[in-house]
DNA sequence: AAACCTCCCTGGGGGC
DNA sequence: TGCCCCCAGGGAGGTT
């Protein structure tokens, strides 16, 4: 999926094209995403004017008068903002059609994405939301929190840092290039790095995000921002991907490792 | 509690 | 060329 910069790269680019303009209608061609796209719910939003378009996590928020339109684009969605005329292909499973003539697309192969409406007012806003963590640019996230956090923990360090309860927007590209940036081993035990280095790997965790915003995103294979275009961070990655390629700092080959069904590249003599 | 594991899907790439 | 297996940016929900 698109992490936090492609999530933030996407809102950016459509958030011109919808605020301030009202829905005209809203069409779901596919409801099986990660959970069913509630339709009849959705025509509340007809005739609603878009206020706001927000991000938390990797959920987009589309705030209207009559309520919020949440999107996630699990593993392989993209949005575009296209003329309502354009012929749909195959996995455009859901459009919001505006007042002149353009529409809002979502595209998701893989169908990990999934659509919400949430009535004006409702509280807790959405159980999704309930339990995230802070955002990476938000006060409390910093070392003494995660060194606090990982206290006595013994999973890895990577998968804590990809925890969305502890911190959101890190997935699978950024949580690798951060731990290399800090130089922290991906298996090393969370409860066993020092608030030092947690200190570090925080201030990693946003330089890195937020250089791959400047950039558009990272782009493996289908993610576009709201014009259609990939974004260029995959160009500056140091490990992530790099099977068979060795270290940019100091030419070790790079490792591989699998951790909880994920992979994880690493340089053995950077990363302790 | 916390730490794993599985599953939801389609499609691209590599090996044979 | 085709088939088959593995892998992929997420993350909820279930089991130990």
């Amino acid at each position: 999926m698109p992490e936090l910069p492609e999530v933030e790269t996407t809102r950016r680019g459509i958030a011109p094209h919808l605020v301030g303009r009202c829905i005209a209608r809203t069409v779901v061609r596919e409801p099986r995403l990660r959970w069913p796209v509630p339709v009849a719910a959705l025509s509340a939003a007809d005739g609603a004017r878009i206020e706001a378009v927000e991000r938390r996590a990797k959920y987009l928020l589309l705030r209207t008068t009559a309520g919020t339109i949440m999107l996630h684009l699990g593993m392989s969605g993209s949005l575009r903002v296209i003329a309502t005329t354009e012929p749909p292909f195959v996995h455009d499973h859901f459009d919001l059609e505006l007042d002149n003539g353009q529409c809002l697309r979502l595209r998701d192969p893989r169908r990990f994405g999934s659509v919400h409406w949430l009535p004006a007012g409702a509280e807790p806003e959405h159980a999704l939301l309930a339990s995230l963590g802070p955002e990476p640019w938000d006060s409390t996230f910093n070392g003494e929190y995660l060194h606090r956090r990982a206290r006595g923990r013994r999973r890895s360090v990577k998968a804590f840092l990809m925890d969305s309860q502890v911190v959101v927007g890190v997935g699978n590209i950024y949580a690798n290039e951060a731990l290399f940036a800090a130089g922290i081993h991906p298996a090393r035990a969370a409860g066993r790095v020092s608030r030092a280095r947690y200190e570090s790997l925080a201030g990693h965790v946003r330089a890195i995000l937020e250089r791959a915003i400047e950039v558009g995103g990272t782009t493996l294979r289908d993610f576009t921002d709201g014009a259609g275009e990939p974004g260029y961070f995959r160009i500056e990655l140091a490990v992530y991907g790099r099977t068979g390629e060795c270290c940019p700092a100091c030419s070790t080959p790079l490792r591989t490792l699998r951790q909880d069904q994920r992979s994880t590249w690493y340089c053995p003599r950077c990363q302790r």
